[in-house]
DNA sequence: GCCGTTTTCGGCCCGACTGTTTTCAGTCG
């Protein structure tokens, strides 16, 4: 079993232990083992089985998970998860996942009405009996209902960082001399999440690709299985994965047809028609003849049509196709152009490295500059910093600069509810990046949130707001607010949109990148990294920054050291 | 349940809102 794995069990289990009403310092000890557990670089099943290592080397594991981890070790469970589960179904779990409802209320309702699922759950809510409850009334069944609506509405989506963990883990286990296995769909278009998982596989060995893909120990379904097509529910998320076998001659075609969007592969039959050409995921070929014009690779039949090759995030038929006709396609910004990353934490505030190690890591990115960008103090739970401890910390930070990398001061300012920001303005003065961000109040009115980020953007100190819109994927709309004057107003003062690569974020998203660049905006792309693995998210914002047309010029982090200071240090 | 130590047990994060109450429990961040 792999660390994930493992991770995922004891988070199970520490919401159990929260729905049975445990101790709540022993559950986060819980938490607190499984995230350690999730971010430890070697297997921890390696560990266990080497004579000469003990896990409780590792912080936050001591006797007790030592123990739990030595059974699951042996059996993929443990007598606690057991017993949990007897007492409160597997479902029940999956009701946490509504908003309104916490571990208290998911009890009382199991133990009142065995409520275990969401569908039993929406029938209290219609029979009105959840008002029946102590402290439960109207409006919380009403807002269940809704929490159930938008659960049921995401659910069979996928975040993009899980779909690529997928794609890789299939692509290099199917990787089979010189077969090319390649992902499409909307994962190779980089969207911020993915419904199913399309591969394709070309080369002499395709065939016995589908025979593998169907006996993969995680295929946990095999939907359907022919000659040239498997399709299989994956791992225990179930996410749908679709394997092609294609001959070579085809093959650019099918990546083509099979990348999508489906618009923009109308848009280009219709321009192919236009031409005496017709496009199918076989090959491009003279309507009159049937003769093959092109099918083997993209770039053939983009060039067939009289199109440069468009780049898989632009295709969403929103201008690219005209703008490549017209060879005014942007140079898209790639990772590579990227040369620091100005959002990050540490254990200062909520992170779980220190400075030292996290500017370690970015230098090992080979990364010329980075901001320490720690909580202000009004993320309590986060143990923010007040203006005292923030300018100690900011002096501290600037000491740092001895590791081949320039380290820069600097804070994640909460924006309060009335648009002021959290910290005095002298003390934001001293450092050198602050970014603002709202990380309160996010059910503010349209009007009321659109006044509260227009007088932040007021605060001479602050150089990006960082994710603007608060969402968090398939979890949390963005809060409503006038992007458009937000934006133009980020523009007229250049204070920067940040682009924020975490996954579950990834705030901004490639419509509101397009529309801010068209009113002027400048943007920069961080990892808002609390562990040094986070760093590696970058690719992720990068790949919203490219679905937004952004070029190096538009993001400040690719400026080299000497202009990126002079932009923040304006003589 | 972990950690640090005062080595045997106490501390571990907490403020604010919401909807339900009539003084506050539960949820959220």
């Amino acid at each position: 079993m792999d660390n994930r794995a493992i991770a995922r069990l004891l988070y199970e289990t520490a919401d159990l232990m929260e729905i049975a009403e445990e101790d709540s310092f022993r559950i986060r000890s819980y938490r607190n083992a499984a995230a350690v557990i999730e971010s430890h670089p070697e297997q921890i099943s390696a560990i266990l089985r080497n004579p000469d290592r003990k896990v409780t080397e590792i912080a936050g594991i001591g006797k007790g998970i030592a123990a739990v981890l030595a059974e699951i070790d042996e059996r993929a469970s443990f007598q606690r998860r057991d017993e949990l589960l007897e007492k409160y179904p597997a479902g029940t779990l999956e009701l946490l996942k509504i908003q309104g409802l916490g571990p208290k209320s998911i009890r009382l309702l199991f133990e009142t009405y065995r409520c275990a699922t969401i569908d039993d759950l929406e029938r209290l809510c219609r029979e009105q009996k959840l008002r029946e409850l102590p402290r439960m009334g109207a409006k919380l069944e009403e807002k269940v209902l809704r929490s159930i609506a938008n659960y049921r509405q995401r659910a069979g989506r996928f975040l993009l960082s899980f779909a690529q963990g997928v794609a890789d883990e299939l692509v290099s286990y199917l990787h089979n001399g010189g077969d090319r296995v390649t992902p499409a769909g909307s994962l190779r278009r980089g969207r911020e999440t993915v419904g199913d998982l399309d591969l394709l596989v070309t080369g002499p060995g395709a065939p016995q690709a589908l025979e593998k893909f169907v006996a993969h120990p995680k295929a946990q379904e095999i939907l359907g299985r022919g000659a040239n097509k498997a399709s299989i529910r994956f791992g225990h998320e179930g996410i749908q994965v679709d394997l092609r076998a294609l001959p070579e001659e085809s093959y650019g075609a099918a990546l083509q047809y099979f990348t999508g969007s489906k618009d923009h592969n109308v848009s280009l039959r219709q321009r192919a028609l236009k031409m005496g050409l017709t496009l199918s995921e076989y090959s491009l070929a003279k309507i009159e003849t049937n003769e093959r014009v092109a099918g083997a690779t993209e770039e053939e039949i983009y060039a067939a049509l009289g199109l440069a090759w468009i780049p898989p995030e632009l295709r969403e038929n929103c201008g690219e196709i005209e703008a490549a006709a017209e060879a005014r396609l942007p140079q898209l910004i790639g990772l590579q152009d990227i040369r620091g990353d100005l959002h990050m934490h540490t254990t200062e505030t909520d992170g779980r490295a220190t400075l030292e190690q996290m500017a370690e890591a970015a230098r090992e990115r080979g990364y010329l500059y980075i901001a320490i960008t720690d909580h202000s103090k009004a993320l309590a739970m986060a143990n923010g910093l007040d203006e005292k401890r923030a300018v100690a910390f900011a002096h501290q930070v600037r000491e740092m600069n001895n590791l081949g990398i320039r380290v820069f001061s600097g804070l994640e300012c909460d924006i309060r509810r009335d648009g002021a920001m959290d910290l005095e303005n002298d003390a934001l003065a001293e450092l050198d990046f602050v970014i603002a961000s709202v990380h309160s109040y996010m059910n503010l009115e349209y009007a009321e949130m659109t006044d509260r980020l227009m007088r932040a953007l007021e605060c001479p100190s602050i150089r990006a707001l960082g994710h603007p819109t608060g969402r968090i994927l398939l979890q949390r709309e963005p809060y409503p607010f006038d992007f458009d004057l937000v934006a133009a107003e980020a523009a007229r003062r250049n204070v920067w949109l940040e682009i924020n690569s975490s996954p579950e974020r990834l705030d901004l998203g490639a419509a509101m990148i397009r529309a801010a660049k068209s009113k002027g905006c400048r943007f920069v792309i961080n990892t808002d990294a609390h562990h040094p693995k986070h760093l590696a998210n970058m690719s992720y914002g990068v790949r919203m920054a490219r679905r937004g047309w952004l070029e190096p010029r538009d993001v400040v982090n690719t400026l080299p050291l000497s202009e990126f200071e002079k932009t923040i240090h304006p003589q």
